[in-house]
DNA sequence: GTCTATAAATAGATAGAC
DNA sequence: GTCTATCTATTTATAGAC
């Protein structure tokens, strides 16, 4: 990430990147193969080694560039003059986004949540608290305009990326299951993205309890 | 997992269970080690194979227990005479304890929803079908009665586990990111299955949208 | 049932030519 | 920048003794 476009590389790092990324989508990070990334990239393994220290370091990149990615999206919509509902709306839209822009985005997130953030490292881990404290932010916001109730921002947050990634990351997994046997169960990508907003603002509105 | 406990045995199937159910937890499937397995259950490698074919049965043997024990308590919980609203809040309950009672579980699922179900045979994916069948016959019975809004099993399946295996599995990090900044986010299990039991029923009544 | 020893394959990482 | 060749460590799995 970060880099000039197509010079003398002619776009081997990017490649490098690309690969990797689902690589430790598809098998983790202890089960992905630096040779099988270098061959999806149509390079080899000293080629990795070349633009990146080492494993960990090729991880960490596509980490930063993951929720570097969500706290651009983020910040932007803090940064709006918008009301705080909608506000809400596009932190949820946002993240989608970020997300569809990377198909290796949810699986990476949803791997990195079970162990724990084993791989975070002290960068990227600032950035998840920023997308927190925006979150924050825009709750406060709203609770001082007198629209929101009180709410946890973390349960807030569980309650928006866990189904995001849920969905985004299942849509092969929900198919699988769809064959097995009778479930219709297929769901749009906007339908899930609206049905995410909506529950958001019935917290924040305390329409819940 | 099904067998005597402790007779010639000594228990060491259960050991090599035990041991093999965290590692994968903590590593994946690609990046469970044999021989830690072995190790953490005081045995030796040849040991596993003894009771395991290989390493992927070991790892089938263990999510056939997980999905089936979920199974297990969603089934008591439909064919009980109890109101739907009860229903589900002891479907959300039922997960949520198949859960904590597996606290390799979280991790395990987050992981296989990564990998869209990899490794999930024939017979675990019909524990999973099983549960799904169940949540859509708890909510018919409530629609037939009046009291439940017409709802797709699936948005509220991936309403309840996402958010459920998120803060189950997260529980670490949660702990990290807190002592790097402030952002005072603890939150109770209690407080979290109240509050997915709240969400799903505000759905299945209409309070969202 | 439990162990040691080892086969056989695969992994991450680097040296050095071009 | 890109490659081949290779070193070294690790890994799954099995053979065979007790």
């Amino acid at each position: 990430m970060a880099r000039p476009k197509r010079t003398p590389t002619a776009g081997s790092r990017e490649r490098v990147f690309a690969a990797a990324a689902a690589e430790f989508a598809a098998k983790g990070y202890a089960g992905a193969n630096m040779d099988r990334i270098a061959r999806a990239a149509r390079l080899n393994k000293a080629m990795i080694y070349y633009h990146f220290k080492n494993k960990a370091a090729l991880y960490r990149a596509i980490l930063r560039d993951m929720f570097g990615a969500v706290r651009t999206e983020v910040a932007a919509v803090a940064a709006s003059g918008l009301e705080p509902g909608e506000k809400i709306r596009r932190y949820v839209e946002g993240i989608a986004r970020a997300a569809e822009a990377r198909p290796h985005f949810p699986p990476i997130w949803l791997r990195e949540l079970a162990e724990g953030g084993e791989h975070v490292d002290a960068a990227t881990l600032e950035y998840v608290r920023d997308v927190l404290t925006a979150l924050g932010g825009i709750v406060n916001e709203g609770r001082r305009r007198g629209v929101f109730q009180p709410v946890n921002p973390m349960m807030l947050q569980a309650g928006i990326i866990a189904p995001l990634m849920f969905f985004l990351a299942t849509a092969r997994l929900r198919q699988k299951i769809e064959r097995a046997g009778p479930s219709p169960l297929a769901v749009s990508r906007d339908t899930i993205v609206a049905h995410i907003q909506r529950l958001t603002l019935a917290q924040l509105e305390g329409r819940i309890s």
